[in-house]
DNA sequence: AAAGGCGGCAACCGCATCACG
DNA sequence: CCGTGATGCGGTTGCCGCCTT
């Protein structure tokens, strides 16, 4: 289907391109108006412009049409190209067709500079509009790593470090939650029962519940637009509620008491604002509802915070090994 | 004050699709 | 049904003005 593009004929290399003039602009509308545009290709000469029907087309359509609307997207409009995008990718004229006054090109240009930057900066793949999957939107997750290794280090349980390392071999322990991380399920199913691999004390009967709780399955990531109403996404508190998990903390400890049904696993870590507060329980994991956000607001610098409880129970994993050796 | 960097946006390019003979 | 011209669309480029050093 289509066609190959048409071969520049000699008079049109004589054709005038770049900015348009002010003069240029007004014999256009003079003769849309008095004429209409009827044929593209043809209305240049008759209009007594040196530019190519296409030229013409695209200045009218995006620039000087009467009914363009001209100026900073509002908040209602912004949310508008959110939404859509989120149904529809980029399908930037089907897009303006929803936002009378606003060309395809303007839409465009104002996602790719403005909001695509926004959604980045909050963490969320502006093309998927799912939180980010790649290396560098896992950096915090792997610098938590790196500190609680050098914990472990100060704390002077270098022996220990083995048990570490295994830790972080595949289809175990931190491994599998640097995994929670993509919406991707890495590892099969077959292989995911990291936790059977955690030492826990025989007779504890809460302990063996968490041993049977499968991680990393599909089912245990959600999609953010099944969670999260992508119109207010950046106003509402909603947008807060992204990516965290619910009812119990990331690291389950041995000591707590989690009821493993009521856990709601989303694809990345939490992260705490400081600006809202978190409450936690008797046994230090996050209260169900509690706070957690990206960054939401202006785009503006973001102030990420790890969780308390992610350190507190990194300790209970130094109690864990203490045991052990 | 000058130079370089950067962001925003208008315009261009190439391809896809539609319409018509 | 097929070929061709016209138009639409999305990605990309390059200019211009502002900001930083």
């Amino acid at each position: 289907m289509g066609r190959s593009p048409v071969p520049p004929s000699s008079n049109q290399s004589n054709l005038k391109k770049g900015a348009w003039t002010t003069e240029e602009d007004q014999q256009l509308i003079n003769y849309i108006q008095n004429h209409g545009h009827g044929s593209w290709r043809s209305l240049p000469k008759l209009a007594g412009l040196n530019r190519c029907g296409k030229s013409c087309r695209l200045r009218w359509t995006n620039y000087l049409r009467p009914d363009i609307k001209r100026g900073k997207f509002s908040q209602e409009e912004e949310n508008m190209i959110l939404h859509l995008h989120s149904i529809l990718g980029n399908k930037w004229s089907t897009i303006a067709t929803r936002l009378p006054g606003r060309t395809d090109n303007e839409i465009k240009n104002y996602w790719n500079t403005h909001m695509k930057k926004k959604l980045l900066q909050s963490g969320i793949d502006p093309m998927t509009h799912q939180p980010r999957t790649d290396l560098f939107s896992c950096l915090p997750q792997l610098l938590v790593l790196a500190n609680i290794k050098e914990l472990l280090e100060h704390n002077q349980l270098a022996q220990n470090l083995q048990y570490f390392n295994h830790f972080l071999q595949p289809n175990t322990g931190l491994s599998t939650l640097l995994n929670r991380t993509s919406s991707i399920p890495l590892f099969q199913e077959e292989n995911l029962n990291f936790v059977s691999e955690f030492p826990v004390l025989e007779d504890d009967q809460e302990s063996e519940e968490i041993r049977q709780f499968p991680v990393g399955t599909s089912n245990v990531t959600q999609p953010l637009h099944q969670e999260v109403s992508i119109m207010n996404l950046e106003t509402s508190n909603d947008f807060k509620h992204v990516g965290h998990c619910q009812g119990q903390s990331a690291f389950t400890s041995v000591n707590s008491s989690p009821s493993i049904s009521a856990v709601t696993w989303n694809p990345i870590p939490p992260l705490i604002d400081n600006t809202t507060t978190t409450t936690t329980n008797n046994s230090g994991s996050l209260e169900s509802g509690s706070t957690i956000s990206y960054s939401g607001g202006d785009g503006g610098a973001s102030s990420y915070n790890w969780p308390e409880f992610l350190f507190e129970d990194s300790f209970k994993l130094d109690q864990t090994l203490l045991e052990m050796s």
